[in-house]
RNA sequence: GGAGCAGUAGUUAAGACGGUUAUAACGCCGGCCUGUCACGCCGGAGGCCGAGGGUUCGAGUCCCUUCUGCUCCGCCA
C-alpha cells in the first residue's frame, strides 16, 4: 500500500522544471536516418511511450512530424539516465544526444525513424502534465466530448494533426494559384448589416448605437459585388462566415469559404476557372491529375434521374419517372398522385423482407408512407402490387426500367418533393448497401440551369433559390413575370462525390435587372431602397458584368481527408448545440456589460 | 420544433428475468527488470452506474422527468 497520488509524483516532478535555457531543435521527430548516424542532434517534443527496462531507458519521443526512439543508457550518462526515472506520458523535454543505428535485428520496421536511435547525452525537462484524459493515440477512440473538452490533446494525436495539415495545404495552393491567376486577396468587413433573405443571421449589438445591431456576414456576398464595381477585377478571400441555424455531420454555424469574384465573365469563364483550382489543389495536395472539363448536367436531369441536386455520380442507380405508364393503374395509390417514380436495382432481388421493411422505415424520415417494391424472377414479378398491375403496366415498366430476373424495383408515389427525396436518399443508401461506391473515387459535376425562384408555401411568394443577386438566363426573363418558377438562372453549383462542394452565378450587373429580381421576390419599391439602396446606387454607377463562385472549404477538406464530419477537419469546432465545450461559449454577461449595450434580459422583463 | 442512438473506474466497453461485495482490458501508483518499441513480470489503488424523482423488501437493470454527446427530418438565399 502506497499514498503517493499522481497529483504528488507531479508536483515532485515539477523542481526539475528548466524553463530558461536554449531549446533549439537541429531535426524534428520524423526525420531522423540512416544518414545522419554519428551526428550529435537537438530533438523536443512529448514522451509517447516510455519503457524503463531498470538498466535502459527507452521513450518515444513525439512532436507534430513523428516519432523517434531516444535510450537513456547508464554506461553513456549516468546522471541523464537516473533522472530519466521521473518520465511520465506527455512530459515535456529537449534532448541532446547522437544519432545511432539501432543493434542488429532491433529495427522497428513500423517506424519512419525505425532504423537510427538517439542516444541522450543530456536533456531536459521543460514541463510536466498530469496523465492525459484519454490516450493520446490513433489506436484509442475517446467520446467525441471528451475530445472536443480536451482539443488541444486530441491535437497531439496524428489523425487531428494531418487533417489540420491537409486543411493548411489547401488553403496555401488555393492562395498560390488564385495569386498566379491575377486575384486580388481582400478582407471584408465582419461587422455588417442584416439583410432579409437566407439563413438567420448572428447578431451583435452595438454600444453606440444603441438599440441597433451588426450582423455577422452569412457570406461577403454584397462587398465582393461592390469591389467589382470597385475595379479591382478579380478578388478572393478564404473567409469565415456565420449563419444561425441548426447544426449536421456537414454544418458548423461559423464555416470557411473559398469566395471568388471576376469582372467582364461569364458563366465558362468562372467554371474554367473554377476547374482549374480544383485541377491545382488535387495536384498539389493529393498529387491526383483530374480530367478537365468537369462534366455537366442540368438541374431539371440531376432531379429526374437521381431526386436530388449534387448526385454522386460514382455509381448508376438512376431514377425514373413512371407517372405516365401507372396513370390509370389498379394500385390506386399510384393512379391517385402527382408524381410515381421507379428505381430498379439490378441485382436487389436478394434483399430481405427484413432489409426492405429498414429501407421502409428509412423513407419514412423524408415523408414517404411507404415503400412498394417488385423482385423481378424468371416467371412471375414477387411483390405486394404485382397483381394490380395490367400486362400494359407491366410492359410499360419493363420496357423504360429494363427489368431483369434477380432485380428488385422500388417505387414512390406522392408529390414531387417527398418522391425525389425518398428515392434519392435510398439511392445513396442501397450504393452503400451493395457495395457500389468506389471510395477512391472523386468525381466531380457541375449541375447547371437552376431555377431562379422557388415558390415558398409558408411565405405565400416566390424565394431566389441560390441568391437574389443571381441574374436570370437570357430566355428566362419573358417568364420572370408570366410563370416565376419556369425561369432559370445563370447558377451552376459544383458537386463533388454527392456532396456541393461551390456553388456560384452570373449576378445581375445593371440596376435594371437587379430590381426586376426583387420585384419578382416580392419587394416593393419602398422595401429594395430600404433595405439594398446602396446595392442599387452601385449598380448604378458603372457596375461591369461580373460573377463568382463560393467554395465551401470545410466541406472541401472533409471529402479530401475522406472523414465522416466536417468537425473533424475543424480545429475549435461547436457541438450539435452550438456550444464549445473547450470554452464554454456561449456563456452568460454580466449586467454591466449588457447595460453599456442597452440591453435587458427577458426574465428581467417578465419579473417587472 | 420533431424522430432515433448513446451515457457504468481516467479511457474503452461487458453487465440474462430486478437479488450478496458492479466486471474486463488499457491507463494510473509501488516493486523488479540492460534491447524494448502498445516492453515484460509481481502487487495495489480507483465507482453516488449522467442528474432528479417514482415503483419495489430490494434498482446499473423497470417507469417518469431532465441534462449532455451523436445521427437524421424541418431549417440551412
Amino acid at each position: 500500500m502506497n499514498d503517493v497520488t499522481q497529483t504528488d509524483l507531479q508536483q515532485e516532478h515539477q523542481q526539475y522544471i528548466e524553463s530558461l535555457g536554449d531549446f533549439t531543435r537541429t531535426h524534428s521527430c520524423q526525420e531522423l536516418t540512416a544518414k545522419h548516424i554519428g551526428q550529435t542532434v537537438r530533438l523536443a517534443g512529448w514522451v509517447q511511450f516510455r519503457r524503463d527496462h531498470g538498466g535502459l531507458v527507452f521513450v518515444d519521443l513525439r512532436d507534430r512530424e513523428g516519432l523517434t526512439q531516444i535510450v537513456f543508457i547508464p554506461e553513456v550518462a549516468p546522471e541523464a539516465h537516473e533522472r530519466a526515472r521521473i518520465l511520465r506520458s506527455e512530459y515535456v523535454l529537449s534532448v541532446e544526444g547522437y544519432v545511432r543505428s539501432r543493434p542488429e535485428g532491433m529495427t522497428n520496421p513500423n517506424m519512419v525513424t525505425g532504423e537510427i536511435e538517439v542516444v541522450v547525452q543530456s536533456w531536459k525537462l521543460l514541463n510536466t502534465s498530469k496523465t492525459p484524459p484519454f490516450p493520446i493515440e490513433d489506436r484509442a477512440d475517446p467520446g467525441e466530448n471528451i475530445r472536443l473538452q480536451y482539443r488541444y490533446l486530441d491535437m497531439r494525436r496524428p489523425s487531428l494533426s494531418r487533417q489540420i495539415i491537409l486543411r493548411h495545404k489547401v488553403a496555401q495552393s488555393v492562395r498560390r494559384h488564385l495569386d498566379g491567376e491575377g486575384f486580388l486577396e481582400v478582407e471584408t468587413p465582419f461587422l455588417t448589416r442584416s439583410t432579409p433573405e437566407g439563413a438567420r443571421d448572428f447578431l451583435v449589438p452595438s454600444r453606440v448605437n444603441q438599440g441597433e445591431f451588426y450582423a455577422l456576414p452569412q457570406s461577403p456576398q454584397l462587398f465582393k459585388q461592390m469591389l467589382m464595381v470597385g475595379g479591382l477585377d478579380r478578388y478572393f478571400q478564404i473567409v469565415r462566415c456565420f449563419r444561425d441555424e441548426d447544426l449536421r455531420a456537414d454544418r458548423q454555424p461559423e464555416f470557411t469559404q473559398v469566395d471568388i469574384e471576376m469582372s467582364f465573365v461569364d458563366e465558362e469563364a468562372v467554371m474554367g476557372m473554377a476547374e482549374k483550382l480544383m485541377a491545382k489543389v488535387f495536384k498539389e495536395c493529393m498529387g491526383r491529375d483530374l480530367a478537365l472539363p468537369f462534366p455537366r448536367m442540368t438541374y431539371e436531369r440531376a432531379m429526374g434521374e437521381y431526386g436530388v441536386d449534387k448526385p454522386d455520380t460514382r455509381f448508376d442507380l438512376r431514377l425514373a419517372d413512371v407517372t405516365e405508364i401507372v396513370k390509370g393503374s389498379g394500385f390506386k395509390l399510384f393512379a391517385s398522385v402527382p408524381m410515381v417514380k421507379a428505381m430498379r436495382v439490378p441485382g436487389g432481388g436478394v434483399l430481405s423482407r427484413k432489409e426492405i421493411d429498414d429501407y421502409t422505415e428509412f423513407v419514412k424520415i423524408y415523408g414517404a408512407q411507404g415503400l412498394a417494391w417488385i423482385k423481378i424472377k424468371a416467371d412471375e414479378w414477387q411483390s405486394p402490387i404485382a397483381k394490380f398491375l395490367s400486362d400494359e403496366e407491366r410492359a410499360g415498366l419493363q420496357k423504360v426500367l429494363g427489368l431483369a430476373e434477380g432485380d428488385i424495383v422500388f417505387f414512390q408515389a406522392g408529390a414531387p418533393a417527398m418522391v425525389n427525396a425518398a428515392l434519392g436518399n435510398l439511392r445513396v443508401k442501397l450504393g452503400e448497401h451493395f457495395n457500389l461506391i468506389d471510395k477512391n473515387q472523386f468525381n466531380f459535376l457541375w449541375v447547371t440551369d437552376f431555377p431562379l425562384l422557388e415558390y415558398d408555401p409558408e411565405e405565400k411568394r416566390y424565394v431566389a433559390c441560390h441568391h437574389p443577386f443571381t441574374s436570370p438566363q437570357q430566355n428566362a426573363l419573358a417568364a420572370l413575370e408570366s410563370d416565376p418558377g419556369a425561369a432559370l438562372a445563370r447558377a451552376y453549383d459544383m458537386v463533388l462525390n454527392g456532396s456541393e462542394v461551390g456553388g456560384g452565378s452570373i449576378r445581375n450587373h445593371t440596376a435594371a435587372m437587379q430590381r426586376d429580381m426583387f420585384k419578382a421576390l416580392g419587394f416593393s419599391d419602398a422595401d429594395i431602397d430600404e433595405q439594398f439602396g446602396f446595392m442599387m446606387q452601385a449598380l448604378e454607377l458603372g457596375a461591369p458584368p461580373h460573377g463568382g463562385i463560393a467554395f465551401g472549404f470545410d466541406r472541401l477538406v472533409m471529402l479530401l481527408a475522406k472523414a465522416p464530419s466536417i468537425r473533424d477537419i475543424i480545429p475549435f469546432p461547436k457541438t450539435q448545440k452550438a456550444t464549445c465545450l473547450l470554452t464554454s461559449a456561449p456563456a452568460p454577461v454580466s449586467g454591466k456589460q449588457l447595460r453599456e449595450l442597452g440591453l435587458r434580459l427577458r426574465e428581467t422583463e417578465n419579473s417587472r
